[in-house]
DNA sequence: AAGCCGTGGTT
DNA sequence: TAACCAAGGCT
């Protein structure tokens, strides 16, 4: 691991001059060489007992006078109801706090408590997470309420957290700091941030995240810190949030500033670092919106497991490598109808970037082998029918062919 | 253990 | 526009 910041003794403690030339070393060799099993955990050693850590109580200071406002966040010094905590992790992982907010509230209203969530029906669950993403994250949910209930409650430790599903090693300490003040730091891409900055890490994520993760559980090593673990691990969230933001970070407001070896080696901005991606593959399909007189749009549900596993569909194709020729894609119409090219949408996934083109139809009214192979809703309903966002952009899309 | 799993906002 | 990124987890 790389980390910049002048002299090894002004950075590093003297009684670890030797780690430093291990850390210093080890930039010339190969990464997989530098975190082979061994040296790793010398460094992990070395790394947590010799880097010398910013200030806990200036993060905190900033924080009482900063801090977001947040509708799952308590009061300060007040205590946190675990089951808010606990579901708005959940929410957050890999999604915004603005697009959280309205689902955190309607869930709640829902679902009040963890027995009621526990209780409820699995595609009622699914229903209201329709729209949010990352659709195992609602199946784990309600799998992981049910658990809970059987517990008697939530555990209180970080390894009786670990054991629930859908709660990995961040959400884990992030629930334990939270709502049991666990002395913790969870490590999400904001602790990352932070860390790559502070102690000017240069190598490339993903590789170097144990090293990342390993700097940052050393964090909350001071008494300041250890008074305060919710508000400490929330401090750092608000802190990634407001001013150690990804493109251009607040670096002249930041309570760390005297402390960070990114701000004072001028590459705070550009960490952390990121290996080169590789380009999207692109797949394609095409769907089919077909309404009767009634107005009813025949959907269907996607497998069990998979992409959007679970969620409804309009029917269609699988979605290949190849685009489709005309002649290949009528086998797959679910009815005979005249099919209308309404265009192409375009949605982009995590790992692939999709074109879907849609087909529009009228017909007076749905055969029964037609039904049979999914199921009739009024279109009136399309806004509250649990669809995926690729969806309801395709379904949008043949409406406003038809209503030509 | 690297690939899979959504969606919306920002730059 | 295309890339980046968000309070990651599972297999």
């Amino acid at each position: 691991m790389a980390r910049r910041g002048g002299s090894g003794g002004a950075f590093l403690s003297l009684a670890c001059l030797e780690a430093a030339a291990v850390l210093r070393g080890a930039r010339l060799e190969t990464p997989a060489l530098f975190f082979g099993a061994a040296l790793s955990e010398r460094l992990s050693f070395f790394i947590t007992s010799s880097v010398k850590t910013p200030p806990a109580q200036s993060l905190l200071d900033w924080y009482d006078r900063h801090r977001r406002i947040l509708p799952w966040r308590s009061g300060l010094g007040q205590k946190a109801d675990p089951y808010c905590v606990w579901l708005s992790e959940i929410m957050l992982q890999q999604t915004t706090v603005k697009a959280v907010g309205p689902y955190y509230h309607r869930f709640l209203e829902k679902f009040p408590t963890v027995q009621a969530l526990a209780a409820a029906d699995r595609d009622d669950v699914l229903s209201a997470w329709a729209g949010l993403g990352y659709y195992s994250r609602a199946r784990n949910l309600h799998a992981c309420a049910q658990q809970v209930v059987a517990l008697g409650g939530f555990p209180q430790t970080v390894a009786g957290l670990l054991n629930l599903p859908g709660i990995g090693a961040y959400t884990a300490a992030a629930v334990a700091a939270i709502a049991f003040g666990v002395p913790v730091v969870p490590v999400d891409g904001n602790v990352e941030r932070i860390t790559s900055r502070l102690f000017a890490v240069e190598d490339p994520l993903p590789g170097v995240r144990k090293a990342l993760a390993t700097l940052a559980a050393g964090l909350n090593k001071d008494k300041a810190a250890q008074a305060r673990p919710s508000d400490f691990a929330q401090a750092l969230f608000d802190l990634g949030a407001s001013l150690c933001s990804p493109r251009s970070p607040a670096c002249g407001l930041c309570p760390w500033r005297e402390h960070c070896e990114g701000h004072k080696a001028g590459i705070a901005p550009t960490l952390p670092r990121r290996a080169a991606k590789v380009a999207k593959p692109v797949r394609y399909g095409i769907h089919f919106l077909v309404i009767d007189n009634a107005g009813q749009v025949l959907l269907r549900k996607r497998p069990e497991k998979g992409l959007l596993a679970a969620m409804t569909e309009l029917p269609g194709t699988d979605w290949r490598m190849e685009p489709w020729a005309q002649a290949d894609i009528l086998p797959y119409a679910p009815v005979q109808a005249e099919w209308q090219h309404c265009g192409m949408v375009k949605h982009v996934f995590t790992h692939f970037t999709l074109e879907a083109m849609v087909y529009a139809a009228r017909v007076s009214h749905f055969s029964n082998q037609a039904v049979a192979s999914g199921f009739l809703a009024p279109v009136t309903d399309v806004e509250t029918l649990s669809l995926p966002s690729l969806m309801l952009k395709c379904i949008k899309l043949g409406l406003k062919t038809l209503a030509v």
